[in-house]
DNA sequence: CAGTGGTCTAGACCACTAT
DNA sequence: TAGTGGTCTAGACCACTGT
């Protein structure tokens, strides 16, 4: 078997051992958005002919992009493009207190307000990368756990990329879900930064909590393709209410 | 090839995939102190003997307990037993906040306090699942970023699995392996959890801020074989100084 | 040099999913 | 029944590490 020239595995990757080379294929099809979250991929078969490499070098790079998280597998289907969920964040890391039973208590999400901004406020624009003449959607829930509030989500999106989405019901912890629906636009991947800070009265209000009680503050930067920026969220917990947890190594 | 009914497959089982068989194996293993952080595994040859499986196999499982951190592999050298490392932690997540100039700041630790309790407090005792009579080692450090306060750590230990280590000089971020050095004893893998709190006027004190700051508080439970614990400690950390990062999906 | 892990292939067989 | 991914094997070749 020769060299092929006109390979379609990526430029720039040629010192690479193959499986790699396969695997920065992929994901450059995953970042370019022609495998869009909720696709099928081409079946191992197809994919081994179309690279001229062995099924087993595909399965490879493959199973490394399901170790992301990035694919799914299901026997006797196929591959999938994940689509990120909510479960994504917090769900994986946090154990929410449990109630005293032990049981985990049924989850709520309340909507605290929609609006579009006619300018994006200064902080604002500097999180979505965006002009302060730039359009902006706002919308502020909360999270209610046995009927009590846990924590609320302010998200900030460019409106031109989720026009519409203030018309739907955005009781759903499915956001991302909504927005591909409202506007075929996906969201990729997501960035999150975690600090401790101390409730502002709003968050107090919110919260149903005493200002100045600790706070846990997470900031979340989300994506489409290319990079571009598509929200950005606060979300403010109650420390009291939700924790932190990860096992080493 | 015959089914080997003195198989050394750990027991119970039989009903799953070979590779996961030999996976459950060596997590044994390591469980049981048998592979001690430091040692080197036989060769995926000799795995491959004596469990008779093909080597494709072997070569599988250790991968996953790679992928997991458990085990690190040298090419041209072999298969070797992690050490869990200070690393482990908050270096993996936690950014600490960069200086002006971009670099990241030289980190120095200093030893706040040593004493060995005659009796646990009630809380420690329960922390490490021992006695109230039992005597426990208290270690107070503090981490240094160019020369500013950045955390304290505070650990528990039960004396009798590291007698000695009072005598050692802990000014440095590995203190599990001076554990090893002095007792013996490996620390095999750990837990923490993450919440929010304020600043306490000891804390602040340490830290040099004032107390109602919000701090961030790490509470990390280490094991030994067999699941015992061998140390508790808590982490305070200045929120302004330090965040925790994290890439989704 | 011999021995280690790293890459790559080819192919057999199985279990699950659709139609 | 045809097609998917899941498991398992066997073996070739390579690059790196020690002596």
């Amino acid at each position: 078997m020769y060299m092929d020239e006109n390979s379609r595995l990526i430029a720039g990757t040629e010192s690479m051992p193959l499986y790699l080379r396969v695997l920065e294929t992929f994901r450059d099809r995953l970042f370019r958005g022609i495998w869009k979250p909720g696709d099928m991929l081409p079946t191992e078969n197809e994919l081994s002919e179309e690279l001229g490499v062995s099924s087993g070098t595909i399965r490879r790079a493959i199973l490394s992009l399901v170790q992301e998280g990035q694919i799914s597998r299901r026997p006797g289907k196929g591959s999938f493009v994940t689509r990120i969920s909510s479960q994504a964040s917090l769900a994986r890391f946090f154990r929410f207190r449990e109630s005293d039973t032990g049981e985990s208590s049924p989850t709520e999400i309340r909507v605290a307000g929609i609006s579009v901004l006619p300018e994006a406020p200064k902080m604002v624009a500097e999180k979505l990368g965006v002009r302060r003449t730039t359009k902006v959607l706002k919308v502020q829930r909360l999270l209610l756990m046995a009927g009590k509030s846990v924590c609320t989500y302010t998200s900030y999106m460019p409106y031109n990329l989720v026009a519409g989405l203030e018309n739907t019901d955005l009781t759903s912890n499915r956001l991302y879900l909504l927005i591909e629906e409202a506007t075929g636009n996906h969201v990729v991947r997501a960035e999150e930064m975690l600090r401790a800070n101390i409730a502002t009265p709003e968050d107090a209000a919110l919260l149903g909590i005493d200002a100045g009680m600790p706070v846990i503050l997470i900031e979340r930067t989300a994506y489409t393709h290319n990079d571009k920026i598509i929200e950005w969220r606060q979300t403010v917990g109650r420390s009291d209410e939700f924790s932190y947890k990860i096992r080493l190594p």
